[in-house]
This record gives structure tokens, sequence and C-alpha cells, in this order.
DNA sequence: CATGCGTCAACTGCATGCAATCAGAATGCC
DNA sequence: GGCATTCTGATTGCATGCAGTTGACGCATG
């Protein structure tokens, strides 16, 4: 499993993992520089191999590339951010429209250990809460054993990851776990609407406590705090201002 | 837009946009071998460059990449078929909900001269007329303005497109026009619960035009064939298989 | 002291080369 | 003739090398 698994797990292949769990463990914050050489010289690979893994994760949405500059994990948007969030409920929607009802007592039996994991982190850094809260929602997807809606599920669970890296604060993830639970309990007793919805407000709980403000909590990019009044309309910068409609 | 944006728009991204192209056009279809050699000749590129686009085109699901073997076409299963589609459907719902009673005159305008040549390519070959259709919901969800929504709903555009190559027969797409036609309609009316059931019904539509049968129509992939015999549980081929636990 | 400019190191974009692995044909055996 | 085996060309996995571009530092100037 370490580095050869069973003749050959791809050497890129292993640079992505450990980019995304590093991303979303917040070792890596947005922002961060990834130079190639850099890369392939830690993981004893050529640059090369780093590149193309960038490109893969670049194709994930968790790294930036720009031509000829150096590559730099994603730094989400506040209006990025809303969206993957509405995207991803209704993606986790159908992962559990699918899974009401259906699962058996073993599953059933994992995931409730996987949230006594998180319940045993609680006193552990954020890094651990966030990362087997997201896990959570992976595993549930795994369990749909639709590679499509797993694959999706992951990338934007990551990409939320990121989005939690750079938006929330310090982050209280006690809730999430006593919703996790209540989310099981629903898919065991296979009542669909309920736990469709319990996801939805589940989800929309985490972007909340994310996204309270449309500004940016905190300095990170001058020209990102600057852009409303860069807008050629007269416009003054005050309420919420409606992100989309005019926007962008 | 064009070969060259401005000085430099990446070989990778060349051979990939060109490749995405050809598969959902059909003149490359499902199974169909990719060297990593040719395709460099074939681009005036060298092998890294093709092989990093494999690996895009790999992480969009459009072509399968098993080690030390040549990269083909994907070929999506019946069941993935299905589940792509009903992700789909939930995807370009959100679309339309961000936009119904949001698009200026311009932006209704640019949709109608899309299906106008929607509709001036139906005596042509089957391959314009699906990328046109393809076009149409890319279109749609770029006037979203949301990079993610556009990322999404354009890379299971282009699957369900290998999706139609592999199971769809003759494809009739006059339907598809008129339901084009009605979605503007109702998007310029700012009808969101109508726009969203309009939406929902013609890629359901669509989708069932394509998966009539679960079964494969052609006998491309004899294993795929035989899987449903090969079943431990001595269930008959016969009416609808529940592919999956309960299918969907 | 702030500003503009030139030089340079660092980094990326890409091609080529070499070893490892695989698919298929030719061969040998029963 | 049917089947297993070996051998060889084809193809991938990866590293290295070279050219072009970028960003930053340092210096000169107002």
């Amino acid at each position: 499993m370490a580095p050869t698994r069973n003749s050959k797990p791809d050497k890129v292949a292993i640079i992505c993992q450990a980019l995304r769990r590093a991303i979303i463990e917040q070792a890596l914050k947005p922002g961060t520089k990834l130079p190639e050489d850099a890369l392939g010289e830690r993981f004893g690979a050529s640059r090369t191999i780093a590149r193309h893994a960038l490109g893969q994760l670049a194709a994930e949405g968790l790294v930036e590339l720009r031509r000829n500059r150096i590559a730099v994990v994603a730094t989400p948007s506040w209006q990025e951010a809303r969206d993957t969030f509405d995207i991803r409920i209704e993606l986790e929607r159908l992962v559990v429209r699918q899974l009401a009802g259906q699962l058996d007592a073993g599953q059933i039996a994992r995931l409730r250990a996987h949230v006594e994991a998180e319940e045993g982190a609680r006193g552990g850094p954020d890094a651990v809460s966030i990362r087997l809260a997201t896990e959570f929602h992976i595993l549930l997807a795994e369990m749909t054993e639709s590679p499509i809606l797993i694959r999706y599920v992951s990338e934007i669970s990551y990409r939320c990851c990121l989005i939690l890296a750079t938006f929330s604060r310090p982050h209280s993830s006690d809730c999430a776990i006593s919703e996790h639970r209540a989310l099981i309990d629903a898919l065991e007793a296979g009542r669909v609407e309920e736990v469709m919805n319990l996801m939805h407000h589940h989800l929309e709980a985490v972007a909340d406590r994310a996204l309270v403000a449309p500004a940016k909590p905190r300095g990170r990019d001058i020209m990102d705090i600057l852009a409303p009044y860069a807008e050629p309309a007269p416009v003054p910068p005050a309420g919420q201002p409606r992100v989309r409609a005019i926007m962008r």
C-alpha cells in the first residue's frame, strides 16, 4: 500500500492523492505555490510526472494552472463557493435518494462506525474533523456503486473543503455529527423524502456556517475587495449585494 | 476560439478539444484505440503532450486509461449511462433555475439563433445534429457564468454524446429542436417551475430515446452481453432487468 | 524616497531517449 | 488439428535536456 501496491499504482496517482489529502487537511492553503520541480523532488519523481499530476488536480478544480506560471492551490471566489454548494446539494440528494432503504446492515454499521470516528476526533485538530466529515459523504457516495456519482461527489466534496479553508472561521463540527447520525437513521428507515430533505438542510447548514457574508471575511486578495468599487456602474456597495443577478 | 487564441493556447488543450469534438461527432467511436505516438504525430506534438491530453480526457471520463495498455475511447455501461442522465437532469435543472427570467434580449437571441442552426442541420449528418444539440445545452450553462456549473454540464454533456454513440440507434432530433424552443420561451417568460420541468422532461426524453433497452443493442463487447447470464441468481433475462438494487 | 528599467535566476513548455511491459505472431508439442 | 510457449515488435512509464517566458532583485534616476 505504501510505495507499491500490487505492481505499480502509478506515480501520478500517488502524487495526486497526497496533494488531495494535503489540501483537504489544509496543510496546503489556497494560493500556495506548487512548483513542478519541488513536487517531483519531494515525491521522488521527475518534473514530468509532477506536471501530469498537477494537470489532473487542475481538472478536478483543486489547483489553478496559469500558463508559464507556477501552479497554485485554487482559491475559489465567494460566488463559486455558493454555486459549488448548490451543485453539491443536488448531487448528494441524488445519493441519498438512491440509498434510502437500500443499505444492508453491514453498510449501516460502517456508516455508524465512521460517525463514531468523527465523534472521537472532536477534541483533535480541525483538519481531521473536516477530513472525516468529508469522507463520510464520500463513503455514502461509494455505496451507490455509481462510478460517475462517486467521482462527482468526491470531487465536489474536496472542493468544498477548499472552500471551508478559504472562508470558514474556526469551524464547529458538533452539529455536523448529529446531522450525520440523523441521515443514517433516515436512510435505514428508508424514508426517501425525509432523507433528501435532511441532506439538503445539512449541506445548506454547512454552507451557511462557511459562507455567512458574501464579502471575504479576511483581506486575502485586495483585488477582490476592490472589485465592486471598480464597477463602471456607480452603485454604492451597501447591503446584501445580490450576487448573481448583475454582479456576475 | 480558433486554433490560436492570443499567442499560445497550449498544445495539450488543442489536442483535448480536437479529441472531444471527434468523440462527440462520433468520428471516434467507443472502444477506439488512441495510441500516444499516433496522436502526437497527428497533432505535431510529442508523445508527452499527447499523453497529458489523454490524462485530461480520462479525468473527464471520455477515455479509459489502463496501465501499460493503449488508451481507448470510453464505453459507458448501460447503468452508467442511466446514472449519467440522472445527474445531468439535476445539473441542468439548476442551470435553468438560475437563468429563468434573467436573460437579456441578446442572450435570448443567441439561443434562438442556435436553434435555427439546429433546424438548418436537420438534413445533414447525425453527427452535426448531435453536436449542435449538445452545444445548445452548453451554451445555456455558459450563460450562468458559473465556472463550476459550466464545467460539469459540459463534461456530462460530452459523456452523454458518448452514451448516444454507444446505445442510440439512428437518432431523430426533430423533437429535441421543438423542446429547445419551448425551453427558450419558458426561460424568457421567467417561469421557473415550468422551465425546470421542461428541462427535466426534455432530458428524460433524450435518455429514453437512447436507452430504450438495458441490453446493448449491438454486440460491441461480448462480455457485457453475457453479463446478465453469468449472474448467480437464475433470473431469466426478460423484461426490465433492474440493474441496480432497485434501479435509481 | 518613490519610481522606472535592465539583468538574471527560476520556472515552465516541450521533445527526446531508454528501460519495462504487453499483444500478437510464429513456433513447438501433444 | 488443437493448445501451450516463446519470441519480437509495438507501446507505455518515466527521466532528462534544452529553449522560451516570467517574476524579482538591484540599480539608476527624478
